[in-house]
DNA sequence: CGAATTCTTGATACCGATCAATAGATGTGG
DNA sequence: CCACATCTATTGATCGGTATCAAGAATTCG
């Protein structure tokens, strides 16, 4: 949240994201095409965003943790791009677009905040373009573990034990590779020593070996 | 350009764009960890964006031509996070941030532009993604194709025959592929007689084959 | 607890990368 | 404007990393 904004402000906020919504595990926020009238944000739980391809093949574009905006993708053009899926039990924060976006004319700082929030979404995106684009599948699989680890880290849990709720299916579409693949270099790693899982959970020993790979 | 905008709001947007500023080929208009000053139109040329990792490999992540904004990248963290590099001799606009979200702020029709700009290249960016994650080397270049195809369209150029200004490798390196692969592809396209290719120029000759792929 | 999903591991196939050599295009300075 | 040097494109031969196919083990969830 932006930093200097007036107690009125943060009223205005507060009363704008009254609602808060609940998304089951595997149920759809919002669908590829819906109109556009809300953002989110994540407050509990975790959720994937996907794009289709006309053949059918999905493609895993996002993976959003609590804190994280959601929904930034129908801006363009008032229709959603992508589709919203619940990888578990989760909550979100409604913001009515059109509230928001008066708010963000009202208010400079959120106003800047918001601009700011589409940076952000605009250059992780680039990153993942630089994953997909120069990566082997082993720097994939260490790039995508030390960067959960860090969003984790940011947000006050440990960076080294967390719960994937994602699928090796999942992870594959996120990453660009299929499940076998992922599932290898979880095995690869941990005969390196520089890991621990059990199924879904994961524990990390060798930060420095995995950002070396 | 937003449509409802009154005389007065068009003059403060012209006054704010009065300086235009050349590229030449193979010029950087702003560099990775530049700080973020301006946001910029392409008025004539064509101009990538690319990222750098960390053992020097380059991805391309994105081909503007003319009318595309430039620059939004910045906005994430008031540092440029690609960097902009012409593909020929070009010209762009030049629109200091600071001024333009003054601008934004005063008139809404600008904040709304300004917002859909936004989300626009991040849908741009999911298709990139759907393209590295779930398409073959044929179909990439298909895709490519095609899509600067429309975009040309869109401009009023010929949708069939335009010129490419990038090199091989900079196609692959915004495809995911390596430089001998485009140029095998390019050969088994015209074998096909789906187009025909000298040097940089191409004829496109059957669109809906290409989108079949 | 039991059915269904998800995960692991192995064997094999194939696409695209790599290495290499030639041909063609582009640009520069005389 | 041409000659030469450099950069770019094409094509072939070979190699390697991932995909694919398959079967069994482990986990999850109703």
């Amino acid at each position: 949240m932006p930093r200097d904004m007036s107690d009125d402000d943060f009223r205005r906020l507060d009363a704008m994201m009254g609602t808060s919504q609940v998304v089951r595990r595997g149920e759809t926020l919002f669908r590829i095409g819906d109109p556009f009238h809300n953002l989110y944000a994540v407050r509990s739980g975790s959720i994937k965003t996907i794009v289709v391809h006309r053949d059918g093949g999905e493609q895993v574009t996002g993976l959003y943790l609590p804190g994280d905006p959601l929904g930034l993708d129908g801006v363009s053009d008032d229709h959603h791009a992508t589709e919203a899926v619940a990888l578990e039990d989760s909550s979100v924060c409604v913001f009515p677009f059109g509230q928001f976006e008066t708010l963000c004319h009202d208010v400079r700082p959120m106003q800047q905040h918001f601009h700011r929030m589409l940076g952000v979404a605009l250059v992780r995106h680039s990153n993942l373009l630089l994953m997909l684009g120069t990566m082997s599948a082993e720097q994939r699989v260490a790039a995508f573990l030390l960067n959960l680890s860090e969003r984790f880290r940011v947000r006050g849990y440990s960076p080294t034990s967390f719960s994937l709720r994602m699928t090796r299916e999942e992870m594959g579409s996120y990453l660009g590779i299929k499940l076998e693949t992922v599932s290898r270099m979880f095995s690869k790693f941990q005969k390196h020593g520089w890991l621990e899982t059990n199924g879904k959970a994961v524990h990390l020993i060798d930060l420095d070996a995995l950002s070396r790979v």
